[in-house]
DNA sequence: ATGAAAGCGCTAACAG
DNA sequence: CTGTTAGCGCTTTCAT
């Protein structure tokens, strides 16, 4: 193994020369950085992560926190983590928590040992666990996606305003009973886009909506799958899922039925992941760039970590609409 | 920080029993280890791993490299590998190198320094480019997916198999002309399913079944959508696609052209990951478990950090076809 | 069965 | 601008 003696006997300085011009260049002199940095090129020269990491407290290395990789959501947040915090020079450790919120806390803890800092995303726990898990944190190590709490840095979508907008789509296409396929209790992004309904539907000067909230399924197919029927029996012309997959889950047993969407039925869904194109008709869908979600959540972290002291930034992404064939007007 | 002093004066031996009480268990007086353990929980113990890894050489984490985290093959791959890596007690670095077969080496040569080991999942390399990677990297430290090389420790799926018993299923419809639309021409997989196509076609005893080769397409919605009109053009009756992302885009160019699957045209993906039964029709599929293709990987690799000598385990896990409604009989 | 002591390779004061 | 030196926290001989 090549150490910095090596490269430090080959280019005739001392070791703390070639520490120095390989992690702060601009304090030695060119000359001599030109040598050392070839001598370690010739040599084949590669730090020793932990012995640095030993050294200076830092292990250049990020941890994420996901609920299920699986879930293109998070396949996509997690895309986003990684490639940005390659940008950064640091690693990534994906940790994969299978929507168990009990282990969410343990894993962050484990993670935090070993990184500098880490990413929570979509906590299923409720705000009081994290809250109690972030006071344990030491300050500027962690930041939030898709939750929002004082104090803790975090990146959401803009979520009220994209249940709005698909509010105010299916009003316009001319509903007037939706409802609402709601998703994990504890999730944030859910009481968010409830809230938006809620808010739209109560709107002044426009035509009355109501929303029948169906209350909370499996974030999958599955999910929208069995809420289905309760939304028809509900009479509603419009289904809202929490997301993508809830409801593919909802047109698949509206298939099943022969129940046609949209000319019947209207499908609604969040997130437009990629499998909001699959579908068939292809899912109407409010989304968010993603990959970008996780790339802000660690610009975020990386300041933190520059700045511990700085004030805890949020970063509120826009929601977009993205209208499909799932949604149409009210047949008479 | 609470260090290996601090518990070995709170427990009133020295750091060596310590360190050993934690690590080596049997090595230490059943008292003096339980006096350690119950003093390390209490203060809140946990060693710090840049220390431990600089001194011992390990660094009790995995790499995995895959070309798209987005991709739901590589999505389940990846949470196999985690789920299982984590109960041998090793953390994950995940690098999504983006189909760029180029980033391919560096990424993992770059994971070797700061691993103990590393699991590349479908290489997009040639070859000879592994070949030549895999000779530079220290024995027993790298396994493929995807991929089998002498010498190396490999994880495949059986997809001659498969690809076989696909075209059974095919044949025992009435298909006589089959399209296949390939995946990236390095791809190994796409190899086995072309080899396992030829060989169930050539069958004897069995009526003769023509497979048109359409080429190499990306191996996603899009490769499908591009190469449908292909097929139908060739007068295929049935199409087999690389993976199910193919087969959706193929399913979703022949929707919009009005051929009904499986009426007219039926539609075969390989990989059965959950966007096959979103599809509609549903897809039948040539499926693995993914999870535990990625946890055989985890598996094989600790074997060869324990066993670095021991020869290169091949460890090949069947397929399966998983018949839905987008293949039916041939209509007159 | 336990302890003393020697570093692993690096960075960060501190001197010069 | 560069060199000397002292550890970071842990594991691992080597004694006892």
């Amino acid at each position: 193994m090549v150490t910095v003696r090596d490269v430090a006997s080959a280019s005739g300085v001392s070791i703390s020369t070639v520490s120095r011009a390989l992690s702060e260049p601009s304090r030695v002199a060119s000359a001599t950085r030109d040598r050392v940095l070839a001598a370690a090129r010739d040599l084949g020269y590669e730090p020793n992560r932990a012995a640095s990491g030993l050294r200076s407290g830092r292990t250049a290395t990020l941890g994420v926190v996901v609920p299920d990789l699986e879930n293109p959501y998070f396949a996509s947040v997690t895309k986003g983590v990684q490639a940005r915090a390659r940008e950064h020079g640091y690693g990534v450790f994906v940790v994969d928590v299978e929507e168990d919120a009990s282990r969410e806390a343990d894993e962050v803890r484990a993670l935090l040992r070993q990184t500098d800092g880490v990413i929570v995303a979509s906590p299923r726990g409720t705000d009081e666990e994290l809250r109690a898990l972030v006071a344990r944190t030491p300050r500027g190590r962690a930041v939030l996606v898709n939750r929002r709490i004082d104090g803790v840095p975090s990146v959401t979508a803009d979520d009220v305003a994209g249940a709005v907008r698909a509010l105010d789509h299916l009003r316009a296409l001319g509903h007037r009973r939706i409802a609402y396929v709601g998703g994990p209790e504890t999730s944030w992004s859910d009481r968010m886009r409830r809230e938006g309904l809620r808010r739209a539907a109560a709107a002044d000067g426009a035509p009355a909506v109501e929303v029948v909230d169906l209350g909370a399924f499996r974030p999958h197919v599955q999910g929208g799958y069995s809420a289905a029927d309760l939304a028809t029996g509900a009479g509603a012309t419009a289904v809202v899922a929490y997301n993508d997959l809830v409801a593919l889950g909802v047109e698949q047993r509206l298939r099943e039925r022969g129940i046609p969407v949209p000319a019947e039925v209207s499908v609604l869904g969040f997130d437009d992941t990629f499998v909001a194109t699959l579908a068939s008709p292809p899912l109407t869908s409010v989304g968010t760039d993603l990959r970008a979600v996780g790339g802000a959540a660690v610009d975020l972290l990386v300041d933190r970590l520059r700045e511990p002291d700085a004030p805890a930034g949020h970063v509120v992404r826009p929601t977009e609409l993205v209208v499909r064939a799932s949604t149409g007007t009210v047949s008479a």
